[in-house]
DNA sequence: TGACTTAGTGTCAATCATACACTAATAATA
DNA sequence: TATTATTAGTGTATGATTGACACTAAGTCA
């Protein structure tokens, strides 16, 4: 970087890849563009950086607008800057992923105006631009990143039971998990919290429920420990 | 992504941290700026991205115009896309981070016109820009990567020794390793190939060559091999 | 030829990962 | 209210992996 210019400049967009689990399937939302190129096909939301505001407030801008979106567990994926990967003209993507509790957001999603809806990962093909390739992209980085950070809350609600997070974790990783292994493993690391409280409104015997705590993780990365499914 | 827009564009740059291996120091190629902002800083490498090149291309061109380095290990980031990072004006800046050996390159940067040289990692210090913060980001992935992929072949020559290797981990893991376990484990892994040669010019005795096998890495790999050190 | 330097090698104990099956609790139904 | 269906919840034994540890071999140099 050594001096300014005046020559054509890339555009610059940001795009999310927001995924949410919904029982035990992992989805992503999309949008429907309303414009062209790639008028009516699905694509990822997102949307061109303005001057005055930051990758990670662009990306968060363009949520709430595209899909009512708010608060949400965010990262940083991948650039992408390929020549062709617009058709119109050079755009480079700075592409980040979501995570998010889907309760919280299927409804407002399905009924805003810009046609925004989740699909189930495996279905969602044939997307507007490369966003095939970036949801591939962020999938793979979701699926090793799950293995050794527990980001995998993030797709939770706040209380959860260990079935749940089991299951979640077999459909990230898609493989089998052993029960008693997986909670000897899971409660020996010692930052989940068993509440005094049990599910509600299950036909069967109701689990017992567990949150996530966050001081007692950092306290133990502190001290070198490392997290690991 | 849903319109062309002609607002005001961020601009668009690369920059590039090239880390090579001295020795038992890692070190990182700087570039002295000789304008305006930050003249005379050090700073990495790197420049405003054309229209017509992708990213990796323009980081490309811009080590071989700024420092004469060629072929190298090249693998994106982090995008660094804060309002305030650079004075002038809005730039959005790709980093990459690309691994030499540094016997190829030591000479030629060091007389290049530009006022290049390498820097002991721990020594670069007050980088123009947020470059402090880029080499961070950088040399923590590093270290992250090291660990799981088998980079760091990418520092050392093609032939090099057991001892050699051992010493790269030693430096970027910043902890001494078992001579014996560590034989034991990247041997055993079966993707380091004895050569028929030993070292030369050596004050004591010589120690057996060794070469990194990509194919048969890529093999194991395809078997579900994971490295790990 | 002796001193110095680095190369090269194996075992044992502790820890960790994996495989595996039954009882407990609750709701729904007959 | 007894029976059935469904998921929750728990421990042990075996094999695999990791980590600690010290001496001999080969070559250079004085």
């Amino acid at each position: 970087m050594s001096s300014t210019y005046s020559y054509p400049r890339p555009a610059l967009a940001v795009d999310a890849v927001v995924f949410g689990l919904d029982d035990a399937e992992l989805k992503v939302l999309l949008i429907r563009r309303d414009l062209e190129p790639f008028r009516n096909r699905w694509a990822l939301p997102g949307g061109f950086v303005r001057v005055e505001e930051s990758l990670e407030q662009a990306v968060r801008r363009e949520l709430q607008e595209e899909t009512g979106i708010g608060q949400v567990f965010l990262e940083q994926l991948y650039t992408f800057g390929d020549v062709g990967r617009d058709p119109r003209e050079r755009v480079v993507a700075v592409a980040y992923y979501a995570l998010c509790k889907l309760s919280d957001h299927s409804i407002k999603a399905a009924t805003d105006a810009r046609d925004a809806a989740w699909f189930a990962v495996s279905e969602a093909r044939h997307l507007a631009f490369d966003h095939d390739r970036i949801l591939n992209v962020a999938l793979e980085r979701l699926k090793g990143k799950v293995r050794y950070q527990p980001i995998g809350f993030e797709l939770l609600p706040p209380q959860f039971t260990l079935s749940q997070l089991q299951r979640l974790y077999e459909t990230l990783l898609e493989q089998p998990l052993d029960k008693r292994n997986f909670r000897k493993k899971i409660l020996g690391m010692d930052f989940l919290v068993a509440l005094d409280e049990v599910q509600k409104d299950v036909a069967h015997r109701a689990a017992r429920l567990y949150r996530f705590d966050d001081r007692k993780y950092r306290r133990l990365q502190k001290r070198g420990f490392n997290f690991e499914i």
